[in-house]
DNA sequence: TGTATACTATTTGTCGACAAGAATTTTTGG
DNA sequence: CCAAAAATTCTTGTCGACAAATAGTATACA
């Protein structure tokens, strides 16, 4: 008696295929377990995924569509490189999306979007207290995703939420070590953003949003500047 | 002898499919020769363009992903909605673009993008002189959209760029009595805003944008009261 | 006559296959 | 031995067909 393929799952519902292989590599993407600059091989995905190359490229025209991937007409295709030389551009946007989704927030939040952020909050304290970067990054990103939905502006949530993503990966590049922590002071700073939106003090959220994000943006380029010693060093 | 099919341009590039059925159908989404909330067939696009439904798919998956049309799983995929109830979140989204490129551009521009500019804002001033209300909508967004790139910031000229299309849907929903046109003053402003852009005057472009963008926002929803007002009259 | 069920039809999601371009290797000519 | 041309391999873009899901229609039953 031979082997009989008891395939466990082999079954996938109608239409759930697409979506499963863009979360996938989605996260694949930002957690840099597929590096900037990979190829993405569809024939690879496929036989992966043990489904045909249709969904396949529908999942990649997706993640095209958000600049996650890189497409060269009838050429390869690759994980979208991360471009260092217009940082600027990214901290300039990341600094007022953190304004100005605060303000919204304090201007238009309900009172279940406090319990929702709050919680939020809750772990990103945890991560810091374990001193786990890559938690403290999720978790941050979480929370001031939490604060945006509260603003209710979908235009800015959307262009937020990507800036998040494309930190979530610049840090990973730099949090590999796992030796670094955010300060203490981070924690606090958030209470503080968090008390203002309660209290719907429009001013006060925009400007500590704005030395929240001023601080995020200084220790995120001291750490490149570290790093980019480093790399001049060797 | 019969007649033979000398059909005049049968012949397609490989991979100029996409894009086409892209292009086209995204203008006609934008002009309302599709109208919102009208469906879209795959079959009937796939005859018109004379290919298959796979090309035809990758374009509406496109679409879908900046959000012009809507896909409901399993079911009929429509030309999306304009979402007149949060009409508020729309105009807050393109105050804060308006005055954000345009502060960068007065920080970053070079001279080559004050020739392009230029040149936008003689057509715009020409629409308003030919009183061409559908000409206006187009040159101002293509006025705006090449300050925008002058400010050389990605995030914020893919977001605003989508704002303006989504703008230039709901206006041409008002503006199909050709009877209306927008002020003289505008050709004005337009050319205070290009001549801060130009002294590099950063304050100043912030606080000319923020007036400028109410003036139209506040244009804008006049039109939109009148309208109400003939529909209740109904 | 109204409602629930079965059937039909339309539309979408997926598949395997083929063909066009590009990259790579092999062959040919100097 | 090297360079240009030819052949091959490999990947992508497109196609026609099938199957699942849903909508619409007809039928059966109370």
């Amino acid at each position: 008696m031979t082997d009989i393929d008891t395939s466990p799952i082999p079954e996938r519902k109608r239409g759930s295929g697409v979506k499963m292989v863009y979360d996938l590599l989605r996260d694949e993407i930002l957690d840099l377990v597929l590096l900037p600059g990979s190829p993405i091989d569809e024939v690879q995905l496929a036989e992966r995924f043990k489904m045909s190359r249709t969904p396949i490229r529908e999942a990649l025209v997706r993640l095209a569509g958000e600049g996650l991937i890189d497409t060269l007409p009838n050429r390869s295709t690759m994980v979208a490189n991360i471009d260092f030389l217009n940082m600027h551009t990214f901290f300039d946007a990341l600094v007022l999306m953190y304004r100005v989704t605060t303000k919204l927030a304090a201007q238009y939040h309900r009172p279940k979007d406090l319990k929702v952020i709050r919680a939020h909050q809750v772990e990103f304290a945890a991560a810091v207290q374990a001193q786990d970067a890559l938690a403290m990054i999720s978790t941050n990103a979480a929370l001031h995703s939490a604060i945006a939905e509260a603003g209710r502006n979908t235009y800015f949530t959307g262009l937020f939420n990507r800036l998040l993503d494309e930190g979530r990966r610049m840090l990973r590049l730099y949090y590999q070590s796992y030796d670094d922590r955010l300060p203490q002071r981070f924690v606090e700073e958030h209470d503080d953003i968090i008390a203002v939106i309660a209290n719907r003090d429009i001013e006060e959220a925009d400007r500590l949003a704005k030395l929240h994000a001023e601080q995020i943006v200084y220790q995120i380029q001291k750490l490149f500047a570290r790093e980019d010693r480093l790399d001049m060093a060797l």
